[in-house]
DNA sequence: TACCTTTGCTTAATCGTTTAAACAAAGATA
DNA sequence: TATCTTTGTTTAAACGATTAAGCAAAGGTA
């Protein structure tokens, strides 16, 4: 903020030789200020570069208008598009959003949480990191009164609106496309399961094969990071068993990747010999060769849900409406590594 | 912000029957104020879960502690790395971020900085939309009299602090590193010559091949939007050439990539044949088949720096103190699509 | 004893905007 | 003419924290 240029609402009424009070009115458009006075109003306005202080009305209103955003990370298409659709539904509404990165870390989520909080946010959607389990830090903003939408990471015992995509029928629709090509052992290389998406996934995939009247083999159900480089572990693992999985679906496309590069590496031909689907609709699953089949997450309708959800809370504050939650279905994307 | 537990330091005063004035001072240390009250102080604050009215303060302060932050996507290894680190020094420091992006849109950058100025941010820190010639908004931020930093994506014309990487030799480490491979034509798939960074890079590019004597030939200088697809097409098109490059050093990884498809789909033997270097050192860089040689910008001291320029300038306004600009050494990496 | 300093607090104004309440003037109603 | 409504404005009190100025009591100095 500056010295300089600080035209504020009384600037504007001296030069009338109106009060202030009638300004603020004016600019808000009451219907009981004059249209004449409406007008020279907005006109002095405009002239003198007036900037209303947002602090000031914030502080008067009890309202900031600020959302506060929390993400594993920014660095990844999906949290970057759900940003980005989010953004524009609250800025037509005239809400501002403050991003923050939890780095996957608890620690850091806290702080976040502590941050947007301290800076007033009206509400707050935040999607979890993966280290997350005590769930305190959010029960916090719950007691302050305030809105808390999660997306895509969420989880139940909170209670909170949610909004994110159908993560066990992905898991159908994978395990019933890799059936359809022929596949009879196919393994899952699949996130933490305390983490509830993951979980899903993880059941969606055991259901999926056992409604096929496919065995069930536990060895090809491995709990991974997601990263890249477990990715390769993970995959180097399952090519020394002596009865290989001829279809892997890794819950990541990340450690899809990694998975990729080792099969690769060993000239194993995908898709033949051994087919390959990821999940994220990472840009680069489309980039590599061969090409990554993927799921879409819906990342634009994501955004744009969890952001109305959020305007239908503060609109109603009081009313203690029954939860949201919105499921999407996902999306299965059929590349090369399993046509 | 809420109606319930809306701690004030009023009610931290009527517990302790003492004035708000001294809960105030108590709670900044004020050295007025006796240890005594300011452990009750404390005490009575925790008890209460006080939490500071951010808005309040910042009022009456006339400084907010939030710095806005413009980038063109969040959704790119190095800005998001940027970024990071920028947080880590700025939170530090008692400031919060707000980030938003531009998507290398004129018209959304100019909407950001409203956004910003509107909610009263203490400095701009940016990094230019691809778009963007006029720089009328930027001189908006100026006239505020707040800091205005700017990264990577900078203008000489707008006199601000700056931080960045040497362009100019980057081409130079790149050009040479190619000749000591033995190439002796090698092609410049540059960005637009109007964003000073991309110019900055074709100079470099024309100078080293001149400074090594070797010949220039405008045909192999070809101005690209950078993107994947563009990439594609700017490579296929020199594939006609009667004599080919025997080596591309693309402005940007993602047009990079796109070459190296193409490159591939024709069967050209990359690096024998044709050797490729990017330049932004983004991840996947590392992840493909050959991995490509690429530039890395260090995004940590980037965003180091900047923030650091950035609270040089808060805490001495006034001081009209010469302009930072700071310029680092970048760094080749070498890898399979060059060796 | 008389005066000066230091300590530890209070009072009151302030940041810029919003808004309930008051009020004057004009118009409508009976 | 007397009373009620409507219109268009002003007054003044908030929102919660900060801070300059003031002041009383305690301690120090000569």
């Amino acid at each position: 903020m500056s010295k300089k240029n600080k035209t504020t609402i009384k600037d504007i009424a001296n030069v009338l030789n109106i009060s202030a009070a009638a300004v603020s009115k004016a600019l808000h458009n009451d219907s009981r200020i004059s249209e004449k006075t409406k007008k020279a109003v907005k006109q002095v306005a405009k002239n003198l570069n007036y900037q209303p202080n947002h602090l000031a009305s914030a502080l008067r209103r009890g309202k900031s208008n600020l959302v506060g955003v929390i993400v594993p990370k920014t660095n990844s298409n999906f949290f970057s598009s759900v940003i980005e659709s989010m953004e524009t539904v609250l800025n037509k509404a005239g809400y501002n959003i403050i991003i923050t990165q939890s780095n996957e870390s608890f620690e850091k989520e806290c702080k976040n949480i502590d941050t947007l909080l301290f800076t007033q946010v009206d509400g707050i959607i935040a999607s979890m990191a993966n280290e997350t389990v005590d769930l305190s830090h959010y029960e916090k903003i719950k007691s302050k009164g305030i809105p808390l939408i999660l997306f895509d990471r969420g989880e139940n015992d909170l209670n909170v609106d949610y909004v994110g995509i159908n993560d066990y029928h992905s898991s159908h629709l994978i395990v019933e496309h890799l059936i359809a090509k022929g596949c009879k052992r196919i393994a899952h290389i699949g996130g933490y399961r305390r983490t509830r998406i993951f979980n899903n996934r993880i059941r969606g995939y055991i259901d999926a094969i056992k409604k096929n009247n496919l065995p069930i083999d536990d060895n090809l159900i491995i709990e991974s990071d997601l990263t890249l480089n477990d990715g390769r572990k993970k995959m180097a693992k399952m090519l020394n068993f002596e009865n290989r999985p001829d279809a892997v679906y890794v819950a990541g496309d990340y450690a899809a990747l990694g998975a990729l590069q080792v099969l690769n590496e060993n000239n194993i031909d995908v898709p033949n010999e051994i087919r390959l689907v990821g999940f994220g609709n990472e840009p680069f699953t489309s980039l590599i060769s061969p090409t990554i089949s993927s799921v879409n997450q819906h990342s634009n309708d994501i955004g744009r849900l969890t952001a109305e959800t959020f305007l239908e809370r503060v609109s109603n504050p009081e009313i203690k409406q029954t939860l949201n939650k919105i499921i999407l279905d996902a999306e299965l994307i059929v590349r090369d590594s399993s046509k």
